[in-house]
RNA sequence: CGCGGGAUGGAGCAGUCUGGCAGCUCGUUGGGCUCAUAACCCAAAGGUCGCAGGUUCAAAUCCUGCUCCCGCAA
C-alpha cells in the first residue's frame, strides 16, 4: 500500500490537514495547488500553506494556471490515484480517467447539498444545523460525482467559519485515511447523487459580504458569523466602512429603521433588524484595528450621540 | 513608485490645523458605601507622545527621513 502513488491537489488552509495525514501514511508523489498570488498592500508573494507543507516534505509542486490544458506533467508521473480537496479548478476528462483508482474529492458539505466553492460559509449563512464531509469520485461537473462516504457534524450557535473549518478539516483528514484502503481494494459502494436535492454554495462575492439589517436578527447573526474570520461582513456608518466581526441576538423591542442604532450597552451596541435587535460586539473601522465594541465605546467622546445613527 | 487612514500610560481615543503644565472613557491597585454587586463614591500608581534628525526660548503639535499597523483596489 505504501507504493500507492498519490497526487494531491488543494489550495486553502482547509486542504492542509488531509495532506499532512496522507504524507504521513502514504506516498504522496506530487502536490498541485493554485498559482501564487500577490497578496496585501505590498504585493508580496506568499506561498499557500499547502505549498509550504509540500516543500517541507520535499514533494514536487505543480501550479498550472489552467489545468484543463496543462496536465501532461501530472500524467507523466503516472499516479495511481488523485485526491483533491478544495483545489479550485475542474479537472479535464483526460486526467479524471487516467489514475487506476480514479480521482477522489474531499468536499466540505453533505452532498448533494452545497456544491461549490464556499460550502462552509454558506452552511452557516443559510442557517443549517448540520453539515459534514463527503468523499466522492470526481466527474466533469463541479461536486456532482458519485458519493463514497459521508460523515456529518453539528453546527452550533458558537460556531464561526473558523471553528467549523477546523473541525471539518480534521474530520476530512480522518475520513480519507479511513476510507482510502476500501477505495483501493474495491469494497466501497458508489452512490449516485440525487440531482433534485442539489443546492449550491457559490463563492462569496463582495455583495455577499454586505450585512443587510433588513433581515431577521437570526439571519444577520448567521450572516456575520458565516463570514468570520474571513472575509468578514461589512456595513457603513458615518460614511466609513465598518467590518463586523461578532454579534449576538438581542431582545429589545424598540422601534427604529433597520440598521439604526437603538441601544448602547456595556459591551455592545444594539442595532435594529427586521424583527428585533442584533448586538454588535466586535468591529473594525476602516484604517483602524479590530476592537471589541466595549473598546470602541470607550474611545467615543459622547457615547449617546451614536444612538439613531444608521448602518447602511 | 496603485489610493487612503493611523501610531499619545495596560485598552480605546481627544489634543496636532493656530507650538506654551499630558487630557477623556475604561482597566489596574487601595479605600468607602451596600445584605450584596460587574452598580455607586473617593484616592493612587502608571506615558522616552512609533524611531532618527532639524527649526524654536519652548515641539505630541512645524520641517525632513525611516519603521510598523490598518482600510480600499488588485
Amino acid at each position: 500500500m505504501n507504493n500507492l502513488k498519490i497526487i494531491y491537489m488543494g489550495t486553502p488552509d482547509f486542504s492542509v490537514g488531509p495532506l499532512e495525514r496522507l504524507i504521513k501514511e502514504y506516498n504522496v508523489i506530487a502536490v498541485v495547488t493554485q498559482p501564487d498570488k500577490e497578496i496585501g498592500r505590498k504585493k508580496e508573494i506568499k506561498f499557500s500553506k499547502v505549498k509550504e507543507v509540500a516543500i517541507k516534505n520535499n514533494i514536487k509542486v505543480f501550479q498550472p494556471e489552467k489545468i484543463k490544458q496543462d496536465y501532461n506533467e501530472i500524467i507523466n508521473l503516472n499516479p495511481d490515484i488523485i485526491i483533491t480537496c478544495a483545489y479550485g479548478q475542474i479537472l479535464p476528462k483526460e486526467l479524471l480517467d487516467f489514475p487506476k483508482y480514479g480521482c477522489i474529492n474531499i468536499h466540505a458539505s453533505l452532498l448533494p447539498k452545497l456544491r461549490g466553492g464556499a460550502p462552509i460559509h454558506r452552511a452557516i449563512i443559510d442557517g443549517h444545523n448540520i453539515t459534514g464531509i463527503t468523499i466522492m469520485y470526481m466527474n466533469e461537473k463541479m461536486d456532482s460525482g458519485d458519493i463514497i462516504y459521508q460523515e456529518d457534524i453539528y453546527i452550533y450557535d458558537e460556531d464561526t467559519v473558523g471553528t467549523l473549518f477546523n473541525r471539518l478539516s480534521r474530520l476530512g483528514s480522518n475520513m480519507i485515511i479511513k476510507v482510502l484502503p476500501n477505495i483501493i481494494n474495491g469494497t466501497i459502494i458508489r452512490i449516485r447523487q440525487d440531482e433534485k436535492r442539489a443546492t449550491y454554495a457559490y463563492n462569496i462575492t463582495r455583495e455577499d459580504e454586505h450585512i443587510d439589517f433588513n433581515k431577521t436578527s437570526r439571519e444577520v447573526f448567521n450572516h456575520i458569523r458565516g463570514l468570520n474570520p474571513w472575509p468578514v461582513g461589512y456595513s457603513t456608518l458615518d460614511n466609513k466602512k465598518v467590518k463586523i466581526y461578532e454579534s449576538k441576538i438581542g431582545n429589545s423591542k424598540k422601534d427604529g429603521l433597520p440598521g439604526e442604532i437603538i441601544n448602547i450597552y456595556n459591551d455592545s451596541i444594539g442595532v435594529k433588524t427586521n424583527n428585533g435587535e442584533i448586538l454588535i460586539t466586535s468591529l473594525q473601522f476602516e484604517g483602524k484595528k479590530r476592537v471589541s465594541t466595549k473598546d470602541y465605546l470607550n474611545g467615543l467622546q459622547d457615547k449617546n450621540n451614536i444612538i439613531g445613527k444608521k448602518f447602511i
